[in-house]
DNA sequence: CAAAGTAGTCAGAGAATCTGACCAATGTCA
DNA sequence: TGACATTGGTCAGATTCTCTGACTACTTTG
């Protein structure tokens, strides 16, 4: 199914991406952050400062709001997120992210600041730039979010 | 959890990368190839012209062989792909697209080239080609079959 | 204020994934 | 050549992830 000769851009962007989130998973489960998931994490990545809505959280993850909530569920139980009263709205709470979090986020940015310095030794400093200028560029039309 | 400022490069490849599977399996759900859910697809999508083991297929997917085995009987069931005896090796199976994973393929093609010249409207066409040198190149050292 | 919409939960089911144990065929090398 | 390790794949069972549908509580809108 794969086009023989040259690959689409998808998958050039799938790769370096999968390559950078194995990367980190492996330096923070030696770091000692190994009892959360994949899963877990993909939502945990998404809390903002001052926290995030539940809601928020899954349709930027593109889940269910009821899978949301099952995974925020099991990061609240290994300490890495608690919820608070959302003080503009008596409906909803904010996930925030917890002193574990941002301990195992500083594991995280490091190892990002590293694979990015091996990639930028790969592609060289120009080329570099111009890839996250163009990724940068992208992120106008295709994040919803953005 | 999110970097207040700047976005680092891993969520910048992956936001346009899930923008483009998300543009292929609803135009895929519209061509009335909706009988696949998305796992399947990633693994149909690394099968080779002439057919792919499972154990690569697992591999490339990174995923174990018995998760890879459970999706292909799901694909072969529906008509996606069918399993024939390696000549080279009695013990292994060659995973080949079918006829109807062939058809997906088109159409799922058709929006690749589609989406691609949006993002070229967008960046300009000198930018896209650096976009695609780089990820390219940066292929090199984080894809393990490149 | 009534109606519609939004935030979140509960319950139940299905899909995807893993680990461990296993068999058959292949490769290695003393 | 023959024992041993490796590789391709399956079976069984458990866990995790994800969804749909239905519901409550609160907020927004006309």
């Amino acid at each position: 199914m794969v086009a023989e000769s040259e690959l689409n851009t998808g998958l050039l962007l799938f790769l370096p991406y999968r390559a950078l989130e194995n990367r980190i998973f492996a330096a923070l489960a030696d770091a000692g952050f190994d009892d959360f998931t994949p899963a877990q994490a993909r939502v945990m990545q998404r809390i903002g400062p001052d926290g995030t809505r539940l809601t928020e959280l899954a349709e930027q993850a593109q889940i269910t709001k009821q899978t949301a909530g099952f995974l925020v569920d099991q990061l609240e139980k290994s300490g890495y997120v608690t919820r608070v009263p959302d003080p503009t709205d008596k409906r909803a709470r904010l996930v925030r992210g917890a002193a574990k979090a941002w301990a195992a986020k500083e594991v995280a940015d490091g190892v990002v600041a590293e694979v990015e310095r091996e990639w930028e030794d790969h592609l060289g400093r120009r080329r570099m730039k111009q890839l996250r200028e163009a990724l940068a560029l992208l992120r106008e039309i295709t994040d919803p979010w953005a």
